[in-house]
DNA sequence: CTAGGATCCTGTCAGC
DNA sequence: TGCTGACAGGATCCTA
């Protein structure tokens, strides 16, 4: 999905232009795509906006809230006398709405929040307020970055010392917030191969890991995270993390920026990734066990 | 317990 | 043109 950054943007945008504003009624086209009484929902006034990892969590009054994940291809759009859409990006972003990817419609006084997901692996879930951080999900969430100490980071690794780092860095119960584009530009911020096993870390390297994933999260948080030229934001400015700072996410075939060789794609943990052959190289801790 | 693969679903693109 | 398989910004379930 849409990562921490994305996520982020969209809550930045929805309290922005949706806070205080009344639902007036929901209407669901995608029975998949929503968990829980719609009917409890109409007539409540969105009264807050939280994030958890890359789980957006909508406060509405009367004690309810909608826990929204936009797992691969989900999209929140709000449209009124502006628009404002952040997700997966998409042509939809300008589209007329709603369209064929619309799963789900929150009719607002004023104007109308859209969640779109081709995929179907996103969800909107109605819970109890008071039971939002209860949830199996939310509760298993490990630390964002931000909170978490390098030791503890190390330590964590060792737990998963036979992994692939990139694995184990997009795994939400052990560090939170990173996705695909994410792990692959920490990674190559910090030059670390993907493969490299969690456990052939240094304390120092998992300490700049920790710093570049901050890093490359914070500079698409600050361009209103990653997406494609046709994103254009109600103000007018776009998301454009992946053509600004994007040094290898879909750069496959062109050159590396620190070094000059070119970005190859492989495939890590059953994913695209994308390195620089030249300025991560693969360590390998059982070269000694070749020689047995 | 960990590690890895299949799976949910729709759409697009490369290769025949 | 039509078909086919691979793949996609995520997370869970199942297996060894």
């Amino acid at each position: 999905m849409p990562e921490l950054p994305e996520v982020e943007t969209i809550k930045r945008g929805l309290s922005k232009f949706c806070l205080g504003q009344k639902i007036r009624r929901v209407k669901i086209n995608c029975a998949k795509s929503f968990i829980g009484p719609s009917e409890i929902v109409e007539g409540q006034e969105i009264v807050g906006i939280r994030r958890f990892g890359k789980a957006l969590v909508i406060d509405l009054s009367g004690g309810v809230s909608l826990m929204i994940h936009l797992r691969m291809t989900g999209q929140m759009i709000y449209d009124g006398k502006e628009r404002y859409a952040a997700g997966h990006p998409s042509e939809n972003f300008v589209d007329k709405l709603p369209n064929r990817q619309t799963r789900v419609i929150f009719e607002l006084l004023d104007g109308t929040l859209y969640f779109n997901d081709q995929r179907k692996f996103g969800f909107v879930k109605v819970l109890p307020t008071d039971e939002v951080e209860e949830d199996k999900f939310i509760k298993s969430l490990a630390k964002e970055p931000w909170k978490m100490e390098g030791e503890e980071f190390y330590k964590k690794l060792q737990r998963h010392k036979n992994a692939p780092i990139k694995a184990v860095i997009l795994d939400q119960k052990i560090i939170c917030g990173l996705g695909n584009i994410y792990a692959d530009e920490a990674l190559y911020d910090c030059q670390i191969h993907p493969k490299t096993l969690a456990g052939d870390l240094s304390e120092k390297q998992a300490e700049e890991l920790l710093r570049s994933a901050r890093k490359v999260m914070e500079a698409s948080i600050n361009s209103g995270g990653s997406t494609m030229k046709t994103y254009v934001k109600a103000d007018g400015t776009k998301g454009d993390y992946l053509e600004k700072f994007a040094q290898v996410f879909r750069r496959e075939g062109q050159p590396c920026r620190r070094c000059g060789a070119e970005i190859e794609k492989i495939r890590v943990a059953g994913r695209g990734t994308h390195i620089c052959p030249q300025c991560q190289k693969l360590e390998c801790r059982k070269a000694e066990d070749e020689n047995d």
